[in-house]
DNA sequence: AGACTAACCTGAAAGC
DNA sequence: TGCTTTCAGGTTAGTC
């Protein structure tokens, strides 16, 4: 599932492709949950723009364009932007992949069903698609100067998050202290993997009440989940983007998952079996041991 | 206001 | 074998 690492990598492998070129032609899929600005309006408001740039914002691309307005992604669940220059057959899952001719298996990816967006480009090159089998991801066109309730809402990037932030944002809070490394309005890019690894490696259980979690604990969460972000976005350079399993157990970041789709398996630390439960409406790992 | 739930969607995996 | 159920989770709208 992408979350800040996955978009970041993201963001850095597209813009190279996008920036400075003039979209000719936008191609969609039908109007669905997944355009939330309509096609139709989306492929009018595109065609003959250039990209300046693009930028991340939580876990949303922001691709700024020449006439002012905004494109915002966000990859949802599921969701994968890619050019032609950046293939793999990894994009698919296991059904389509075996479906392919050898050849295409070896040299990449083929737009399909799936496949809601397609930037064609008046320079004749290389196409860039967003693909979400899922459609929980979304594409939002904002005129210029235009704000969305979706940014306004976020809160300080992920990267940036301080113990102190952490500590004041759970004062109030009842909830779980997971569930605030999941609120998007307390801190943006964090989702469930990195909150659950932020948390292992902080020695805290996700299912504490925030308002009781001790300010040492809130610098080590946040000392923590840096770590493994930008951990991640590193070792996220060479496979992450491509592919991410629903269930996190592909991409480069598996090698260095402690606790995340590790059900059963013992601890690295202590050899505790890693164990499973729900929290704040989503599958939690944890040591028992480890975590307290 | 904070907290919880349902809904959105599809495919893989588990259950029968 | 094949059909059915469960599960995965980012985000928001609605409700308490």
């Amino acid at each position: 599932m992408p979350e800040l690492p996955e978009v970041e990598v993201t963001r850095r492998r597209i813009e190279g492709v996008l920036r400075g070129r003039k979209i000719a032609r936008l191609r969609t899929t039908a109007d669905s949950y997944f355009f939330v600005t309509p096609a139709a309006k989306l492929r009018s408001a595109l065609a003959g723009r250039t990209v300046s740039c693009l930028d991340r914002i939580g876990k949303y691309l922001v691709a700024s364009l020449d006439d002012g307005a905004r494109l915002l992604l966000h990859l949802g669940m599921t969701g994968q932007l890619f050019s032609e220059t950046v293939q793999s057959p990894r994009l698919l899952s296991a059904t389509a992949r075996a479906s392919l001719t050898p050849e295409a298996q070896r040299d990449g990816f083929q737009p399909d069903a799936h496949t809601h967006l397609r930037f064609e480009f008046a320079d004749g090159g290389p196409r860039v698609f967003m693909r979400d089998v899922r459609k929980f991801g979304k594409v939002i066109w904002l005129a210029p100067g235009a704000d969305h309730p979706r940014l306004a809402r976020l809160g300080p990037d992920a990267l940036e998050v301080s113990g102190e932030g952490l500590f004041r944002a759970g004062r109030k809070r009842r909830a779980t202290i997971k569930a605030l490394l999941l609120d998007q309005s307390v801190l943006a890019g964090c989702g469930n993997i990195y909150a659950d690894e932020s948390l292992f490696l902080a020695g805290v259980r996700p299912g504490r009440a925030a308002g009781r979690v001790t300010r040492r604990e809130c610098d080590r969460i946040a000392s923590a989940l840096r770590g493994v972000l930008l951990r991640s976005i590193e070792s996220g350079g060479s496979t992450i983007s491509d592919y991410v399993a629903p269930d996190g157990s592909d991409g480069a970041y598996q090698d260095e998952r402690r606790v995340y789709a590790r059900e059963g398996e013992p601890c690295l630390e202590c050899g505790t079996p890693v164990r499973k439960k729900v929290v704040a409406q989503r599958g939690t790992h944890y040591c028992p041991s480890c975590q307290r």
